[in-house]
RNA sequence: GGGCGAUUAACUCAGUUGGUUCAGAGUGCCUCCCUUACAAGGAGGAAGUCGGGGGUUCGAGUCCCUCAUUGCCCA
């Protein structure tokens, strides 16, 4: 069989991910196994796959894979999320790129373009998921906004709204006036943006003086309705019960006293815009004082404004700087620093305005989800974050779930007689609940609720309702499958997203959703940027694969993203990634390549094996570890040692046949055997190479994604340490051959004085290794060696020429010094009594034994020492 | 402004209840080598006052205080 000289992943990867999924072995039906599942972040139904997907999901398929090998039934369930604010900004600019204006068409004629849009792009995401090998349950594949997904949001919107956990108010929101919708906290960024601060002053009724105050907002003036200074602020005293004029339109307001006002900010006097502002609107519900909302939804000034009405709010703040300049009204204007809201999705300004809108009472909701939390019943890994989410679960504030578009569950809530109205199912049910009390109503006088529901309101029932948990509370799969095991998240929506889920779980299936949520880091970009389509910082991850291979890409992404921590991505990690699989592809090249013949086995194979035996299982015991506490890294760099180090560059070298002679059929069989056991620890992290060499080994049926992960087994620990100590012997006579220009060709022997125990049997292997002729144990050292010191016993290797004495002396003397540094750090601790005292007993004697060791060490070496002078 | 983290080699990070030679790993860098699996490779090597200062302790990278720098969350 010819084999290539590097590995070409393209072909591998395509017919692998094709036979798993003609295998079905991705999905799964409840059976008598225990369930393992995940369900998956639901990406934007808008986006393509961008880094952070890529890293989020090889995740995830790493813990299922590993999983589905330890024999439980795994389910991860795939979807994509209907994204309403994105998706509705993408529809509206298509259909006006075609001269299709949402305002004049109706709301059905757009939900059709959705969707047409939605089965066009929708997929895209799942789709590229599959090329990363991602081994979801694709018959599982939800959207937020399938039949059964919808009716589970309803039916949660109704039963909320029976138990009085939904109602209805007036309040201050965060708008967005180019999405012409609300927004909820979460989805509003503050930033520090350069602005100025404006000082107007406004004239006392009745009087030559004037007030002066100072603002960022000069527009909003307009809709002042007080200003508002500090009663300790003697400078204002005098103006108690006295009205101040607006310049420009001279309405007539207020002057009013609170102590939340700041005497040291700009003039101590605040104007007050309660429809225009959160603080404001707290005080002018304190002292009842008007709202005049001056703007519209657009951002534009409404009729209220009196002035500039159709222009747009950042026009009008020009224009009427000028224009109060001009009446001399404008004092000085100064630059100022100060943080200003944008929309997450349209980047535009936010706007605090007043709005009907419909809310959530999470007080209660957050008890259980704080709890379960705090107590680790859910454990987050890392734990660090359990104390970002415990202060926002803390200060937790009522959720606003309306949004005003048409893309998502419209809000079933009709209306009748004005603003009287009942919630229900749909129409006719809702008709049914007024015929009760209102025998003669018809369905035409009912009227839905025009908004939508925020899409984490989809989001957050998504462990319970892919399992139609919502509608069907004691299904099969539900009880089957939840609560799942695992959720794989970014830590930016934690409160979004991962909080509400538990707190759903809670509410309707009195249980946890997830036992462990792991929080993964950001990428970001080699000079620190988050990877962004915005910032066009991102590779695609689609050409990465095609350039390195998906096991190249996978192994690259994992290799230095602990959990929690940001990854800064490096185009490297996957050349790493890729020279890995290569490294693999060229081991097995080699073992496949020999000839296999019924001969002895050579002792150094022998003890080979036995060593790779317990280096394995030891390796397996640590990366079950690793897994366990979810460092994921962690576990694939031990294997990467284990293969790169320990099988290629010990084992196979010890094992390798001289050129042109057969292998021992033990040898083999026993080397098949372990890297048989190494491809099923790599499978997770590498699925592809890793199924591509399983058959590559042998013509066989059975699939490596379903093999047994490997136990377990007890290893014999000396094996592992007297491997460790020829290791060392090893590399020193390799520096000595560098050193003294021998060929490694070139066969030398050594000798040996013992002073402790040597396992004799792994002579054999370092007589492989170091290319020796013989190793003599002997009591007198020898004429013209050079000489090592490891474990006690002192290496002498014969030369042919003279020895390099200088060289020699630097060396010895090194090691000398750094002993003697030793040995009187452990003389310091032990001629101190409080330690002899107060220290464990086994300390103490550790000590002792440490002194003991370093005391001969020095005696040895200054024997050489002087030896040599 | 409030809260929570972080600071260990050039880079990215480990370092468990304080205690073995504990100061580590990977990458990068330097030297030598195209040796018949792999130059996408092999054999070696250098590299850190554990952010600064103070304290607790027989003993501190690890615990406490403080300062500095930095990140995130919230207002």
């Amino acid at each position: 069989m010819k084999i290539p000289k590097t590995y070409n992943p393209s072909s591998a990867e395509e017919k692998w991910y094709n036979h798993w999924i003609k295998m079905n072995y991705f999905h799964s039906k409840p059976d008598n196994r225990e369930a393992y599942s995940i369900v998956i972040p639901p990406p934007n139904v808008t986006g393509v796959l961008h880094m952070g997907h890529m890293l989020n999901n090889t995740i995830q398929d790493i813990l299922i894979r590993r999983a589905r090998m330890q024999g439980y039934n795994t389910c991860w369930v795939p979807g994509t999320d209907h994204a309403s604010i994105a998706t509705e900004a993408k529809v509206v600019k298509k259909l006006a790129d075609e001269g299709i204006y949402k305002q004049n068409i109706t709301r059905q004629e757009f939900l059709k373009h959705a969707w047409k849009w939605k089965e066009k792009h929708g997929g895209v995401i799942l789709e590229q998921l599959k090329r990363i090998g991602a081994s979801c349950d694709w018959e599982r594949t939800k959207f937020t906004m399938d039949d059964n997904m919808n009716d589970s949001v309803i039916n949660v919107f109704i039963d909320l709204y029976n138990k009085g956990l939904i109602y209805r108010g007036v309040r201050m929101v965060n708008w967005d006036p180019s999405a012409k919708t609300a927004l909820s906290d979460e989805e509003v960024i503050y930033k520090e943006i350069d602005s100025k601060l404006y000082y107007i002053s406004y004239k006392i009724e009745n009087s030559s003086k004037s007030i002066i105050i100072a603002t960022t907002r000069p527009e909003t003036i307009l809709g002042d309705t007080a200003i508002c200074v500090n009663p300790k602020d003697k400078r204002y005293k005098h103006l108690k019960n006295q009205n101040a004029i607006i310049p420009l339109i001279n309405r007539k307001i207020p002057i009013i006293f609170d102590e939340y006002v700041d005497i040291d900010f700009g003039t101590g006097a605040l104007k007050i815009t309660p429809a225009h502002d959160i603080n404001d609107y707290k005080i002018g519900d304190k002292h009842n004082l008007d709202k005049i909302d001056i703007l519209n939804d657009n951002g534009t000034l409404s009729k209220e404004a009196k002035l500039y009405v159709g222009e747009d709010r950042f026009d009008v703040r020009k224009k009427i700087a000028l224009d109060l300049k001009n009446e001399g009204c404008l004092i000085k204007t100064e630059k100022y620093k100060n943080k200003v809201g944008f929309s997450e999705r349209t980047n535009t300004v936010i706007e605090p305005k007043l709005s009907m809108q419909w809310f959530v009472k999470m007080e209660n909701l957050a008890i259980p989800a704080l709890k379960n939390v705090i107590n680790n019943k859910i454990k987050f890994h890392p734990p660090k974050f359990k104390n970002t989410y415990k202060y926002w679960m803390e200060n937790i504030k009522d959720w606003c779930i309306s949004r005003q578009l048409w893309w998502g569950q419209r809000i079933p809530v009709y209306y009748y007689e004005g603003n009287k109205y009942v919630v229900a199912k749909n129409k006719q049910e809702a008709l049914k609940i007024i015929k009760k009390f209102k025998t003669n109503f018809k369905l035409d006088d009912l009227r839905q609720e025009e908004d939508v529901l925020d899409t984490w309101f989809s989001s957050w029932l998504w462990p319970i309702s892919v399992f139609d948990g919502i509608n069907n509370p004691d299904n099969e799969d539900i009880s089957y499958y939840y609560p799942t095991n695992d959720l794989i998240t970014a830590p930016e929506i934690l409160f979004f997203w991962v909080a509400r889920m538990i707190m759903a779980g809670y509410e309707y299936k009195k249980e946890l959703p997830f036992k462990n949520v792991y929080l993964t880091g950001i990428v970001r970009d080699n000079i620190g940027r988050k990877m962004s389509k915005s910032l066009g910082n991102s590779p695609d991850p689609i050409d990465l694969i095609n350039k390195y291979g998906a096991d190249g890409v996978r192994v690259g992404m994992l290799l230095c993203s602990p959990a929690g921590n940001d990854l800064p991505f490096n185009e490297n990690l996957c050349e790493q990634g890729r020279n890995f699989s290569n490294k693999i592809w060229n081991a097995f090249r080699l073992i496949k390549g020999w000839e296999v013949a019924e001969i002895e086995q050579e002792e150094s194979s022998k003890q080979a094996v036995i060593w790779l035996n317990n280096k394995i299982s030891k390796d397996i015991f640590e990366i079950n570890q690793s897994y366990k506490r979810y460092r994921i890294s962690e576990a694939l760099m031990i294997i990467y040692k284990l293969v790169w180090d320990e099988f290629c560059s010990w084992y196979l070298e010890i094992i390798k046949p001289e050129y042109g002679k057969p292998i021992d059929k033990n040898t083999y069989e026993e080397t098949i055997y372990e890297l048989e056991r190494l491809l099923k620890l790599l499978h997770p992290f590498m699925p592809f190479i890793s199924e591509e060499l399983w058959h590559l080994i042998d013509d066989r049926k059975d699939d490596i994604i379903v093999s047994k992960w490997p136990n377990e087994k007890n290893t014999n620990e000396k094996i592992i340490n007297d491997f460790d100590i020829i290791k060392q012997v090893i590399s020193e006579i390799r520096n000595i051959r560098s050193q003294y220009n021998i060929s490694i060709k070139e066969k030398i022997s050594i000798s040996i004085i013992k002073h402790k125990k040597i396992n004799l049997n792994l002579d054999s292997i370092i007589c492989k290794l170091a290319n020796l002729s013989a190793i003599d144990y002997i009591s007198i050292k020898p004429e013209n060696t050079v000489s090592f010191l490891i474990n006690s016993n002192e290496y002498f290797v014969a030369l042919k020429e003279n020895i390099n004495i200088d060289l020699q002396l630097k060396k010895l003397s090194k090691e000398l010094d750094y002993t003697k540094g030793f040995l009187k750090i452990v003389m310091k601790k032990l001629s101190n009594e409080n330690f002899i005292n107060k220290a464990p007993v086994k300390l103490v004697e550790n000590e002792k034994k440490k002194k003991e060791d370093a005391e001969n060490k020095i005696l040895l070496l200054e024997r050489k020492i002087s030896s040599l002078l």
